[in-house]
DNA sequence: CCTGTGGCTTGACACACGTCAAGCCGGGCG
DNA sequence: CGCCCGGCTTGACGTGTGTCAAGCCACAGG
C-alpha cells in the first residue's frame, strides 16, 4: 500500500493485442492475426491512470476512443444546470469515448474508479484502418450499435422500474462482466461508491443502501462493504424482472 | 381530409438524395454530388407506409437501416416481462434501425405514427460503399455516435428531472428540430398520442395531460388536442432546466 | 339516429422514494 | 492515541407521481 510501489517501472514494453488476454472479448474480436498487428500499431499505451485521474474531461477535443485493459473506468456529464450523470461503468475489454465522435468533441467524462490501464485508440487512424479493413469497420460499427442497444435498455430501467429491480439488474450485468472475462460471477468488488450507483440509476445513496441491506436480509445477497457475493443469482433475477413473490 | 385524397399516386418516380429537401440534414450531408449518387443507387424507396405499419419488428433478421423521408415513426421494444418502452420518435432527415448491426437482429420494433415515406438502406451495401467513401463512412460513425449521445442525455431526462422538466424538454426537442426543416418551430401537431409521450418520458398518461394543462394554464403553451402552440419558449426553456420561478 | 370505443382530462387517494437528520465505521494524520 | 472526514447505514417524515375511478369528446359502425 505504500507510495514506493508506484516508483516501479510498470511499463510493460511488450504488451500489444495479441498476447492480451482480452483480445478475445476486446476490439480485436473477429480479425485475424495479420490484421491485429495493423491495429496493434495503432494503438498507443501509456502507464496506468490512478484512481480519479482523467481519460478525456466533457468538451475537450476528441481524438480517440479507449479500451480498459485492467481496473474500472466511470463515464458521466455534467448538466448544463451542474449536476453530474454517471452515464455508465467500464470494465477491462470494454470500450468507451464513442460519444465524441459525432461533435468531434467528448460528450462525457470519464474517470478512473481504481488504477486502470487503458488502451488508446487515435480514431483518425482507426477510421482510415477501417477502410482497408472491412471485419474491422464492420466490429466497430457492432460496437457501436451495442452501446445503442445498452442505453436503450437502460432507459426501460430508469423508466419502469423499482429501485430494487435497478439494482438487482446492475448487480446481475457486472456479474455477467465478470464471468466473459473468465472470473467469478458470484464474488466481486465494486469499484465504484454508493454515490456512483445511485446516481447511474437515478436512485439517491440512502435508497441504494437500503435496497442492499434488504437484499441481505433476504439472503440474496452477501454485502460487505464493496464486496459483493451472490449467494441466490435466481432469486436476484427474480427481483431484476420485477416478479415479486413476496 | 377525404379519403379520396389517398387514391392519389404517390409513387414519386423520381425522387431521390440529389432532389430530396432533406439531402442537407439526412444520410448524404457531407457527401459530394458524385458520392451522393453512388449512395442513391443503393437506397430502396417503397410505397407509403400507413399508420401502425411497421417498418421492422424486434428480434427479424435485420437487412437495413432507414431514413424517415416524411411523417413519423416510433420506436420501441418489449420487455421480458412484456412491456413497451418506447424508445424514440424519429422525424423526416432521421435515420433509425441502427441498434440492430451489433446481433444483427433488430432489437427494437419500429411503426409509423401516421401515413410515412422512408428510405431503406440496405447495410451490406452501406457497409461496402463506406468502404470506398471515407465521407460516408465518418458520417454513419457520426450519425451513430449522435444516438449514443441523444440516448444517454436521455438517460440524465428520466433519471434527474421532474415530470414538468421531461415533457418541456420533449417538446423543445421537437420544436427544434421541426425549425431543422424549416418548419414553424412554435406551432407543431404531435404526431404520436398521450400514452406514447408518457411510456417514452417515463411517466403515466395521466401526468403528462396534467402537465400540459398547468403548462396552457401558466401560458406558456397552447394545447390544443394534439395541436402544440408553444407561447413562451423562453418560459418553456426555464421550466426544462428546472430553474422553476414559482 | 344511437351506441360503442379509444384517447384525453380531472379528481381523490396511496405509496415508493427523496429529504433531512443522526449515528456508525474505518483510514489518515497530527 | 485521539481527531477528523468521507462513505455508508438507518430511521422518521414529506411529496411527486402512480393508481384507481369517473366522465368528456370525437369518431366509426350499425
Amino acid at each position: 500500500f505504500h507510495k514506493t510501489s508506484m516508483t516501479r517501472c510498470s511499463h510493460d514494453f511488450h504488451v500489444n493485442c495479441s498476447n492480451c488476454r482480452l483480445s478475445s472479448i476486446c476490439l480485436p474480436l473477429a480479425l485475424d492475426i495479420n490484421e491485429i498487428d495493423q491495429l496493434d500499431r495503432i494503438i498507443q499505451r501509456s502507464r496506468p491512470l490512478q484512481k480519479g485521474d482523467h481519460l478525456y474531461r466533457q468538451d475537450e477535443d476528441f481524438r480517440s476512443v479507449y479500451a480498459v485493459r485492467s481496473g474500472s473506468v466511470k463515464g458521466y456529464s455534467i448538466t448544463d444546470n451542474g449536476q453530474e450523470q454517471v452515464t455508465g461503468f467500464y470494465f477491462p475489454g470494454e470500450v468507451l469515448g464513442m460519444d465524441g465522435i459525432a461533435k468531434n468533441h467528448h460528450a462525457s467524462s470519464a474517470r478512473a474508479l481504481e488504477t486502470s490501464s487503458i488502451c488508446e485508440i487515435p480514431f483518425d487512424q482507426l477510421g482510415e484502418l477501417s477502410q482497408s479493413l472491412p471485419n474491422l469497420q464492420r466490429h466497430f460499427f457492432q460496437l457501436m450499435s451495442q452501446e445503442i442497444a445498452a442505453d436503450q435498455q437502460m432507459l426501460m430501467q430508469l423508466s419502469k422500474n423499482t429501485a430494487d429491480q435497478r439494482v438487482a439488474t446492475l448487480l446481475l450485468s457486472i456479474s455477467a462482466r465478470h464471468r466473459r472475462r473468465k472470473l467469478s460471477a458470484a464474488n466481486f468488488r465494486l469499484p465504484m461508491s454508493r454515490t456512483d450507483i445511485g446516481n447511474y440509476l437515478g436512485l439517491t445513496v440512502e435508497t441504494v443502501s437500503r435496497v442492499f441491506s434488504r437484499f441481505q436480509k433476504l439472503g440474496v445477497l452477501g454485502v460487505d462493504n464493496k464486496e459483493i457475493a451472490i449467494n441466490d443469482p435466481e432469486g436476484l433475477q427474480t427481483m431484476a424482472n420485477g416478479t415479486d413473490i413476496n
